[in-house]
RNA sequence: GGGCGGUUAGCUCAGUCUGGCAGAGCGCUCGCCUCACACGCGAGAGGUCACAGGUUCAAGUCCUGUACCGCCCACCA
């Protein structure tokens, strides 16, 4: 093969050429011929396209690509799709955003829609379908931004193999697992309090709940016994005292004893309630006795549950009090309620502090303090409770049997790190419900559902109308169900469909299903499922990982991956998370375009896996210095025109070299096999630099000289770059092609990962190597004190040494001397050390 | 309140699983335009391994406890 080498070699330009050059062959692309044990699946996580670009979406990212790359060499087919999460409510409020339009479900489709250039204000109502389709619009525009990312960056996915969580075919197959969730009894709807955010007017499940400290205050407030005499309950929300259905406090608390099993009655509104004891009323907490109110929290609804009491819910789900006065009020109560009647609780709760305070029911002055509130991850106002009808799938909160079958498939992966285990297991041991999956939203994949409405007009749960499997996917707010007209929509004797999506989670907890085709390519399905691993940041681990085992659970009756590699948090260089609030994001780009794709990706495979990592210019700066060092070496070790037959290596500090070598090739596959990319690059990286600052410069003179001799450091050079660049090529994808283009055929990326039999009977013990290079280093250092150039020629280099230490120098002098400069070497036996005396002048 | 991870050189981090002379890079200092590379090369200085106790011939590493940082979870009246 003729040499085609650079006179100067650099990384400009590298990965747009090897961008096009890989798609146009098509080097990373899937041979679905391969069968199930010889192909390595990645269930790629699917990034949030309408989310910002920044350096946590290039951060594990690239270990997966590394992975994926070093399987492929070692002779894995990789399934390494891509997928784009586009559905839910992120992409609803950037579409809002971005275009000014918001969603009114009761608006008719308008066909001759176009979403307007620049952002409408106020935003500009329009229908559901209108709505979708600037959705539609918009992540396609924003995939194509992600895609470019990707490209840049090198990642080797199958360009062919993409999906996005919206689309047609994820629509079915989330549609299809559904009901069949539905058909064997793992899916069920319910009409219950749920957690309910009042600015988005949705249900949000557990799994993305956050709290948030916030300011509040502890009301002293009396309740009024029969006889006359008052009981103190302690609450942060005396404007729910109006919804208030019993007060509670420990069985075994004395103070109460004789209250339990009696009623008393509600300040200023004069509603009956018991009293009532329950296990977790805690008689530590202000009073002892606790208001339950539907519903104030999440206690609340357990006491509500479990002691079968009232329901009195004045909260709305647009986060108001209701305008109507509540019937269980009369007389004063329904004068006082007028007072709060359309507040929002924060309004309201001032409204009674004042009223309690006229009618002497607030005992002393409210107490101030910080409290915990839960939030919707990605709400703005506390989360209310709320009973609404919602969909469930049920994932053990509600069933021992269940949780302990989820428990023992937590156990049963590999997690990488093992430590992230144990996230999994606290958060299912922590499960209080079932998972929510109906979302009262519009940009998703819909409930697959219709109802009957009965001949008085009412619409009947129990017995939903259910679609075809073949006939997914669908929307039951435009499709009709069989055996019924459009006309009939909503008509008594009609139907109607379920109103709600399902949440983000339903439809990504199918990824593998989706990727491997499972509804429409059950061959395909069978080779790549299930998936070898599944790469994830560890925050997710609740949703996404969580809620993906407990589909393949479901659904197949197993893991749905073997491996689970988590990913650390990217950090700021300041060590702070970056959030766009902080305003602290450092978006990839300009990092990419300055210091280019294969510093950026040194940076991220440098971050231990698990571990979080800040952004640092100064690894990133480490990481060009690499790869442009690698050009240069490349050029020096392919700059003879020697023959590379590996017969030509005789010499023994070359055979040490090889040495050497195949004890970092096999400690580099050790440490992928265990999916610690970090160690990998880490061993090749530290001998690497070893080999240039002194391999090359011991054998440089020998490699410019003519003879057999020369001829040995000829091929060492190129057969020790050969293995060098595949072991670097999982992390420098652009650079290691590049050289390898120089000269051989085909793609790095394809051929073999270097192993140590390449090196079958050309290998001794790399001892030579080691102290000759010691030995140069400390001649170095002579001419170092001496502030001497390099070239200063040294009269004599005396060494002491043990027997085998002189025995081995003696096999590398003639390049000792060459290197060093030095006329002579002689030998003595005792402790290490060198001793180097320059020639005059 | 429970749990997980971390604390090693000025900075960023390896090393802890499996105990055996404290490591790398950056930064700093001093040199060197040495024919692959000045986008470079060589050399040097720099550490009470958070703290306290224990096990051991030997502890950064194992055990117990403490402090601080980060994160997760919790029924937060």
């Amino acid at each position: 093969m003729t040499r085609n080498i650079p006179e100067k070699p650099g990384l400009e330009g590298l990965e747009a050429k090897w961008d096009a050059r890989w798609a146009a062959e098509g080097t990373y692309s899937f041979d679905r011929s391969k069968t199930r044990d010889e192909i390595f699946s990645i269930d790629t996580p699917p990034p949030t396209v309408s989310g910002s670009l920044h350096m946590g979406s290039v951060f594990g990212y690239v270990q997966t690509d590394t992975h994926a790359r070093y399987r492929r060499m070692a002779g894995k087919e990789v399934f390494y799709p891509m997928g784009w999460d586009d559905n839910g409510l992120p992409t609803e409020r950037r579409v809002q955003n971005y275009y000014g339009i918001k969603c009114d479900p009761s608006l008719p489709y308008d066909p001759d829609f176009e979403p307007p250039d620049e952002p409408h204000d106020p935003p500009m109502p329009v229908s559901r379908r209108n709505f979708v389709d600037a959705c539609h619009v918009l992540t396609v525009e924003d995939e194509k931004v992600f895609e470019g990312l990707w490209r840049a960056l090198g990642l080797s996915v199958d360009w062919t193999q993409t999906y996005a969580t919206i689309d047609h075919h994820s629509r079915r197959t989330s549609q299809k697992a559904f009901l069949r969730n539905l058909a064997r009894g793992e899916a069920y709807a319910q009409e219950a309090p749920v957690l309910w955010d009042v600015d988005f007017r949705s249900a949000v499940a557990q799994a993305e709940l956050e709290d948030r400290e916030r300011p509040g205050s502890y009301h002293r407030v009396a309740f009024h016994k029969p006889d006359g005499g008052s009981i103190h309950v302690e609450t942060s929300r005396p404007e729910l005292v109006c919804s208030c259905v019993a007060l509670v406090a420990h069985p075994d608390d004395d103070r109460y004893q004789d209250l339990f099993g009696s009623t008393v009655t509600s300040p200023l509104f004069g509603v009956v309630v018991p009293v009532v004891a329950h296990e977790l009323a805690d008689p530590e907490k202000g009073t002892g006795v606790a208001m339950i109110c539907t519903f104030g929290d999440t206690t609340d609804v357990t006491w509500w549950r479990e002691l079968d009491l009232a329901t009195r819910s004045v909260i709305q789900h647009n986060g108001r009090f209701q305008e109507e006065t509540p019937d269980w009020l009369s007389g004063a109560g329904e004068e006082v309620y007028k007072e709060i009647a359309g507040l929002y609780p924060n309004q309201a709760r001032r409204k009674m502090a004042e009223l309690l305070t006229e009618s002497r029911d607030l005992i002393g002055e409210p107490e101030q303090i910080t409290h915990q509130v839960k939030f919707y991850e990605k709400g703005e106002r506390p989360l209310e409770i709320v009973t609404s009808r919602q969909w469930y799938i049920r994932n053990g909160g509600r069933d021992d049997d269940l949780r302990k079958a989820l428990l023992a498939r937590g156990a049963e992966l590999e997690w990488v790190p093992e430590f992230m285990a144990v996230r999994y297991q606290h958060w299912v041991d922590g499960l209080n419900g079932d998972w929510l999956v109906s979302r009262q939203r519009f940009f998703g994949v819909p409930i697959p559902i219709w109802y009957r409405i009965d001949d008085s007009g009412g619409v009947v749960y129990d017995r939903p109308l259910i679609p075809d499997e073949s006939d997914l996917p669908i929307d039951p707010s435009t499709d009709v169900p069989k055996g019924y007209v459009e006309s009939s929509r909503g008509e008594p004797g009609g139907f109607v469909g379920d109103p709600d999506i399902m949440d983000t989670w339903a439809t990504s907890s199918l990824t593998p299903e989706i990727a491997g085709h499972w509804d429409n390519d059950p061959d395909l399905f069978e080779r790549v499922y299930p998936m070898d691993i599944r790469p994830q940041g560890s925050d997710i681990i609740r949703t996404w990982l969580f809620a993906t085992v407990v589909r393949g659970h479901y659904e197949h009756s197993e893991l749905p991956w073997r491996s689970a590699t988590i990913n650390g948090w990217i950090l700021d260089p300041d060590r702070k998370k970056m959030s766009k609030s902080k305003g602290n994001v450092m978006t990839p780009a300009p990092l990419l375009e300055e210091y280019g794709s294969e510093a950026v990706r040194y940076w991220a495979c440098n971050g231990r896996p698990g571990v979080d990592t800040a952004v640092d210019l100064g690894v990133i700066r480490i990481g060009r210095r690499l790869a442009i060092k690698i050009l240069n070496a490349s050029r020096f070790a392919l700059g003879f025109s020697g023959d590379v037959d590996p017969a030509n290596i005789t010499e023994p500090i070359d055979r040490s070299m090889l040495g050497g070598l195949s004890q970092v090739v096999g400690q580099a596959t050790d440490a992928f096999e265990r999916f610690d990319y970090a160690r990998a690059l880490e061993i090749t990286e530290r001998s690497f630099w070893s080999w240039t600052d002194d391999y090359l410069e011991l054998v440089k003179t020998r490699a410019y000289g003519e003879g057999h001799e020369a001829a040995s450091a000829q091929a060492t050079l190129q057969v020790g770059l050969s293995v060098y660049l595949r072991l670097f090529a999982p992390f420098l994808p652009f650079v290691t092609e590049e050289v390898w283009s120089w000269w051989r055929e085909g793609s790095i990326h394809r051929a073999s990962w270097p192993s140590t039999d390449e090196f079958e009977g050309l290998v001794i013990d790399s001892a030579i190597l080691e102290i000759t290079s010691q030995v140069l280093s400390a001649v170095r250092r002579v001419k170092s004190d001496a502030k001497v150039s390099m070239r200063a020629e040294v009269e004599s280099v005396s060494i002491t040494t043990d027997d085998s230490g002189i025995e081995h120098l003696r096999q590398g002098e003639s390049d000792l001397r060459a290197a060093a400069r030095a006329e002579r070497v002689g030998y003595s036996i005792g402790e290490f050390s060198v001793d180097a005396v320059l020639a005059e002048g």
